[in-house]
Parts: C-alpha cells; structure tokens; sequence
DNA sequence: GCAAAAGTGTTAAGGTTACACCCATGG
DNA sequence: CCATGGGTGTAACCTTAACACTTTTGC
C-alpha cells in the first residue's frame, strides 16, 4: 500500500458514484425521492438517484449535477451535505463501486414533479414510512431497494432526524414565508410526533436568528381559525440547547 | 450520467485510499500519529498514514489493516470510525484520488512507539497543539501537512472533541484501569479545559453504565494524597444529555 | 355563538454552574 | 501537621415537560 503510494505503481482502479437522499415535505409526511431502475441488475427495484463522478470534479459537485439533473430545479435552494461513503466490495456485481452518499432537503419539491429533468425510467416521491425501513425482515409490505440503498436510506434518515434537533436545518424544509404551526409540522413529519405547541413556540422564537418575523399574516382562503404570524428563515445555524424529540434519540 | 450507469458503459477510473487520524493521549496532551514522507509530492511533509483500499476489501477494512500496520498493534483496542471523504480534483497532483477518512483513538499508543511495524519514513506523535491547526496563515509555528491533510485534521478533531460530549468514548482513550481524574485528565487533554471536578464526577458516575466500579484504589509507588477509586469502561455508549464543553462547542 | 386554529401562562421537576468544604494519605 | 490530591455538598439559576388557558378568526 504505501509502498504502491510512494512508488507510484499500479492500484486498484474504482468507479466512484455519488447517491442521493432527497427529502422533501409532502402533504405533512417526510418523502423521499427515487427512481425506478430499468436494467439489470435490480431491474424494476427503486433507488436512490445518482451518478458517476466526473474526472474533473469532486463529490460534492457531482451531487449538485446530479440534483439538478434528478430534480428538474435550475436553482436548488435547499441544503445538501455529505452523508457517508459505501464501499463493501459485492455492493454492485457489475464492477467495484465506491459511492459517496449525500443527503439533500428543500420545500416543495414534490410538488413541481420530480420527473421534469429526469432520464431515469421512473421516478416519484416515497412517503417514507411507505418504505418499510424499520422492518428487519424485507419483503412483507416494504419496497425492497436496489443495491444497499436501504442501509444508506437509513443512515440519512437518522441523519436528518438528528440534524434538526441541534441545528436550524428544519426551516430549509418550508416554503417561505412560513408559520410556526408550518415549521412544527416539519419537525412532526420528520420525526413521526410533533414537539409540544407551547415549549416549541418558545424554544423557535428565543433562538436568536432561527426564524424573523415578517409584516404579513396567513391570509388563507378557506381556512379556519385565527391568521397566523408569517416568518422567514434567520441567519442562526445552530440550536444550544437541542431540540429534543418527543421519545428522545435511538440508543447506540 | 445515469445513461452510463445503466448502459454499463466506460466510467472514470479512481484509486481510493484511506486517511487515518489516530489520536492518543501522551503525557497529558492529545498526540496525533503522523508519517513523513520520502517522495515527492510533498517529500519531506508530514502526512495522514493511510493507502490503497484492495480490490477486495472495503474501507473499513482497509481502515483497520492499515492501522495495524502503522501502529504496530495486532489488536488493536480502540475506536475506529468514518469521518468524510475528500475528493477535490487536484488533491493529488498525480493522479485522481478520492480518500475516505477515518479517525482512531486508543490509550497509550504513544508508549509503544509508532514506527514498530510502519513503513514509512519516518513516523511519530504530534501533539495537536503543536501543529498550528487554528491558525489561518500556515508557516509561521506550524506544521504545514502534505495533500489536503490539514483539512481532515481539523474535521478529525472536531470530530473527537464534540463525540465525547455526547458519547462514552472517552473512556476509550483511558488506560483500563483508570481513576475519574485520568478520564477527567481526558476531556482536558481534547477540550483544552477541563470540566468542572465535581459536576464531572456526578456526570460520569450518574450515568449507568459509563464506567464501572473496580475493587482496586490507585496505590501508585511516589504519588500524593488520597488514592483514588479505579474504575473499567462500562457497557453505555451514549450520554443524555451531554456533556458540555467549558467553553462551548464552536458557532457555525 | 361555536368550532378551529393561534398564541400565552404557569408550575413542578430536574439538570447545570460555581463554588466551598471535608477526607485520606505520605512525608 | 501540612501539602496534595480525592471526593462531597449546596444554593442559585436555568430549562424542560406538561398542561390549562386566552385570543382571533370564519361560518
């Protein structure tokens, strides 16, 4: 190994792809986004999207293309970060496959239709618990995806429902300008159970620069009950202390 | 993108490789294992150990085979974990290199001496402070590292130092057995200050399972004052809620 | 007025901070 | 008996959890 470093020898040559986990909010229920795969191996499964890493660019740019491309969006407005990096050797049987997974979020996007710039077969946003990830054993009512995807899927997962506890990442999930109930929601489809009305008011609105008010009122049409007060996204970025879940974090 | 991923058509060839952070704690300070390198580029510098991922083995693997390698240790006790992947077009000026970082941490690895079984030019622990990483302008004090490794350092080190806030791992960098001033001495050497004494010890011993009580007293030959119980890690991985840097974790 | 949704108050419990203080041991 | 390090106690403060309650709107 170091050895083939410090020579400059030959070494085993990798593809390396990029996956993305695109959540959005969708009619009050955290969805994912993927795309239905049309040839072997795993014809028919769904995945999660992704693609190559061009030789000229890192993986963070990859996934920006690749987000672009997948979502239709010229301008993506939400957050991306990296997630992981997969690397088991039998992970895709048709070569040796690294795949740094990422991990994206943004208002709205189901509703545009995730299909627009796609070139893949099919694509559609996944309620989440549609997916019947928590099962340990496949098959009986959850969708069976393609390659690790489900481990990766996962690990994003628990990724975002940690990241909005100690960070202000929850508001890059809805459309601007939003109300507090809207941003509550956020955190109850996220996390599976909304966070007490009162404390959570109190905890948004002591947070300097998590949320600023603006002049305007939520002015519905049909809607019921008293208007809310409309807010945008501060500059905060961070939660001292955190948010924390209704049931607390999975141990381990 | 996806059309070569489906078609199975030519991709870009990568060589990937693993980057290793490996910290102990020497003497009272947080040491961090680094290699010197014989060749161009950067011949002279001082580097992350780490190589090739085999064809065959996945990163993690790799992580852990090139740990042994570099430490000298046939079992090696401690933690290891992913921390990201790099993969900046030009961060190796020889080929394209993407490298998926790892952090490590163990007690005592410092004594042994780093270069047993290591093959590189040089190899010995750095204290991190003497490495000048806070510093904006490299050069003056510092250590300037080869490739992109003062960037891992950094997120290594942020990761060490806020996944002891809200994990038992810290009793991973104390000699079993240990006294609650050695774990204590821990938390100083990582966070630069130390706890409070006694918020520390009704922290560490409230929480079930963090460490756990042994018969023994600290009986050491020309030491002072009172012995101090000793104490084995315990089964617990998590702290809730955490323990809270003096000084905070950083903004941003 | 009534239902619905927004928004406010209140209190008990529990954790943290910042100390001061006491205990055990070697010289 | 004194220095040294280990170990305990405590009061002010803050946050949270879990509610009950009030306000504003549309019908």
């Amino acid at each position: 190994m170091s050895a083939a470093k410090r020579s400059g020898e030959s070494y085993p040559p990798f593809a390396v792809t990029v996956d993305l986990a695109v959540f959005t909010i969708h009619e009050g229920t955290l969805a994912v986004l993927l795309v239905q795969r049309g040839d072997d191996p795993f014809a028919g499964h769904w995945a999660l999207p992704g693609g190559f890493v061009g030789i000229a660019e890192d993986a963070a740019s990859a996934a920006w293309r690749e987000l672009a491309e997948e979502t239709g969006l010229e301008r993506f407005s939400g957050h991306l970060e990296q997630l992981a990096t997969y690397s088991a050797p039998d992970r895709d049987p048709r070569m040796r496959v690294v795949s740094v997974a990422h991990v994206a979020f943004a208002p709205g996007l189901a509703r545009s239709g995730p299909t627009a710039g796609s070139d893949a077969a099919a694509a559609r946003w996944w309620p989440v618990e549609d997916l019947g990830l928590d099962a340990d054993a496949p098959g009986e009512g959850s969708v069976d995806l393609a390659f690790d995807h489900a481990d990766i899927l996962r690990d994003a997962l628990e990724r975002v429902r940690s990241k909005i506890e100690y960070t202000t990442l929850a508001a890059q999930f809805a459309d601007e300008p939003f109300t507090l109930a809207d941003l509550r929601r956020v955190y109850a489809a996220v996390w599976g159970a909304a966070p007490d009305l009162g404390n959570f008011r109190r905890k948004v609105l002591s947070t300097p620069g998590f949320v600023v008010a603006t002049e305007g009122r939520d002015e519905g049409d049909g809607r019921l009950g008293r208007p809310a007060l409309l807010y945008r996204r501060g500059p905060a970025t961070t939660l001292q202390p955190a948010m924390l879940r209704p049931d607390g974090p999975p141990a381990g």
